[in-house]
DNA sequence: ACCATAGGAATGAATATTCATTCCGTTTTA
DNA sequence: TAAAACGGAATGAATATTCATTCCTATGGT
């Protein structure tokens, strides 16, 4: 165990922000290797090529939002209480992992993506999916298409933080509360309406 | 004028569908003389470089955007009826240009663009935000930075957007009709919650 | 024949990847 | 215990590939 970051971790997060400032393809392997402060030869001593690393990335960063999102998931709580677990479990991994957020996001239908990444995000998928459906079922979430709720609520969540990621917002717990309540009045059935 | 469509207008439809498939980055220039087919040289008779290029498609789609949502803009009508214009104008431009409205979203930050495309962007933005404010002075729409309501609304429709583009999701007029109901209810301020 | 237009091979710069060498900590030997 | 030998991690210059851009030839319209 070291103090400082090991190696292959300084490849990791150097290769995390650059992907999700720059994308994929307009980051080089010299820049990574000049921004974790190795030579470029060492990335290649963990990574077998640059693909290979920006899945080993991917899958991680799923792997880390897969269990933030699911820890201590409120099986027997109401729906409304297992959105705002849910929320809060974007937004906990979202401010712990600015880029990673970011990073899956944009990167989730990528060409380079193996099948193993995929899989990974498609069964984190799944999880929403199957709460979509719970939801609708009992009459609390609006009867859309399982993936249209998640893209609403997805879509507005990743927009918001993008603005935050690029330094236009700044967030407050009031803020975030009231998006949490705005995402749910996106997909939740209202009682009364005028 | 040709029955066909002239050369210049090849390679920007090849160009607008390669960017927004691959990102600007992943796309090479014998790519786009590719699809467009057209000789790599003709490329450079109709645009100077291939940033040039990305800026031009930049440009002429955020405009043909901002025509469709401000045409026939209810400039009295209340503040509902104008969401439904413009969220109407939204579909009708992501429609007609499927490729258009991805590719505006996912470039508008992008390192590459040149101050002009970012002033037209800007000026779309403003008007969004003076409808924003309109909207919560009215006490209509809820007293969130207009940033975070113009968030929410169009990363919701993009990601939904996205799945149509992907062929993952097939609209239907029923359904435009619930997102956009849904969109509302995540801005508008509720009378009476429970 | 002349000019404008188009084409695509040629060019040089940029990029991913490899590899011979250096460096450094550990083990072996005297 | 000190020196020598070793092994694997790290390096960055060298190589092979890909790319944007140029340039010269070909084509077709007038």
């Amino acid at each position: 165990m070291e103090a400082t970051l090991s190696k292959r971790d300084k490849i990791v997060e150097a290769a995390l922000s650059l992907f999700a400032e720059r994308g994929y393809d307009g980051t080089t392997v010299p820049m990574i290797a000049d921004k974790a402060e190795v030579g470029t030869g060492t990335i290649y001593r963990y990574f077998e090529n640059k693909e290979a690393l920006v899945n080993a990335l991917f899958q991680d960063c799923v792997k880390r939002f897969n269990d933030v999102v699911k820890r201590d998931f409120p099986d027997s709580g109401s729906v409304r209480e297992q959105f705002q677990h849910v929320f809060h479990g974007m937004v906990r991994f979202a401010k712990e992992n600015i880029h990673g957020f970011y990073f899956v996001d944009t990167h989730s239908n990528a060409r380079y993506l193996d099948p193993e990444s995929r899989e990974s995000f498609r069964q984190l998928m799944d999880f929403f999916h199957a709460y979509a459906a719970r939801g609708i079922q009992q009459g609390m979430i609006r009867p859309l298409q399982a993936d249209v709720l998640i893209a609403i609520v997805f879509g507005a969540f990743t927009k918001v933080f993008t603005l935050i990621r690029a330094g236009k917002l700044t967030e407050t717990p009031e803020m975030l509360r009231q998006i949490e309540e705005s995402c749910w009045d996106a997909v939740s059935v209202h009682a009364n309406k005028e």
